[in-house]
DNA sequence: ATGACCTGTTTAACAGGA
């Protein structure tokens, strides 16, 4: 069977109930990773993708971050924190498992923080959730299954990740610290699905809301999804649904997916 | 045009985003 994954940054369920619903009959997913519901849980309208014929699984917080998973097979297993940090309240991260005949497949959404700006403490944060990711996703690699890494990484890995390299050197998205950390959790043996596809510079999954980024085309590619080898071995595609943000009231973010034959 | 935004909340300006 083949199975359909995507991530999508939603910038907020309420304002984007509608363009979400459009693009899911449209794409037709089997599991959907949402990332800043900018939501609690309880206002998350789970009624609506049920009736799509979608199980719902949701971590959200009071009007920032917020992350959910929607698929068409159910949840043998929902765990709603990264491990490394009780005290950390930010709603970043959830994970789930779901059985298809040739096993599991765990499935991650990730909003990892943006970092900005980088002389506070939310830089430290930012290279601290990472830590912990890395430290994670090391233990899950172990269980040797298909393993999805899906969401916003705020992270621009390579320079043709982005229009203007030069112009996001110092910023929290591109800084050389960040791009040692994604790196370390790259060599952990995960596989980018877009480069397992392509060698193309200029691909992109976000487009600033100002200065007319997207009619320019000024846009970076921080939406990833990452394959643990098992997954990797089963990708037979992947895309960017960029036609998404020419749409009215869009999200600054596209939609990326695979699918896996699985 | 060297300009230009969006969301949620405390519903009027902020905080936060990237």
């Amino acid at each position: 069977m083949t199975l359909k994954i995507a991530t999508w940054n939603i910038n907020g369920i309420k304002a984007r109930i509608e363009r979400l619903q459009e693009w899911m009959k449209q794409a037709e997913p089997d599991i959907v990773c949402l990332q800043e519901i900018k939501s609690i849980s309880d206002n998350f309208p789970s009624a609506l993708f049920e009736d799509m014929n979608y199980n719902v699984a949701v971590h959200g917080q009071k009007s920032y971050n917020g992350v959910a998973i929607l698929s068409k097979l159910p949840f043998d297993e929902v765990i709603r924190q990264l491990p490394g940090d009780e005290a950390d309240e930010q709603a970043r991260y959830l994970e789930a498992v779901v059985s298809v005949p040739g096993g599991a497949v765990r499935v991650a959404s990730i909003y990892l923080p943006n970092g900005n700006p980088v002389d506070s403490e939310k830089y430290p944060y930012k290279l601290g959730w990472m830590d912990r990711l890395i430290a994670h996703a090391n233990g899950l690699l172990g269980n040797e299954e298909a393993l999805i890494l899906a969401g916003d990484y705020n992270v621009i890995p390579e320079p043709g990740d982005v229009h203007d390299p030069d112009a996001w050197y110092g910023d929290a998205l591109f800084r050389p610290e960040t791009s040692d950390k994604f790196r370390e959790l790259m060599n952990l043996g995960l596989t980018d699905a877009l480069r397992a596809s392509t060698d193309e510079t200029g691909l992109y999954t976000f487009w600033d809301y100002q200065a007319g980024a997207w009619p320019k085309n000024n846009g970076i590619r921080i939406d990833h999804l990452l394959l643990s080898p098992e997954a990797a071995d089963k990708l037979i595609r992947y895309d960017i649904d960029k036609h998404t943000r020419s749409w009215e009231r869009p999200s600054d973010h596209v939609p990326i997916w695979i699918e896996l034959d699985i």
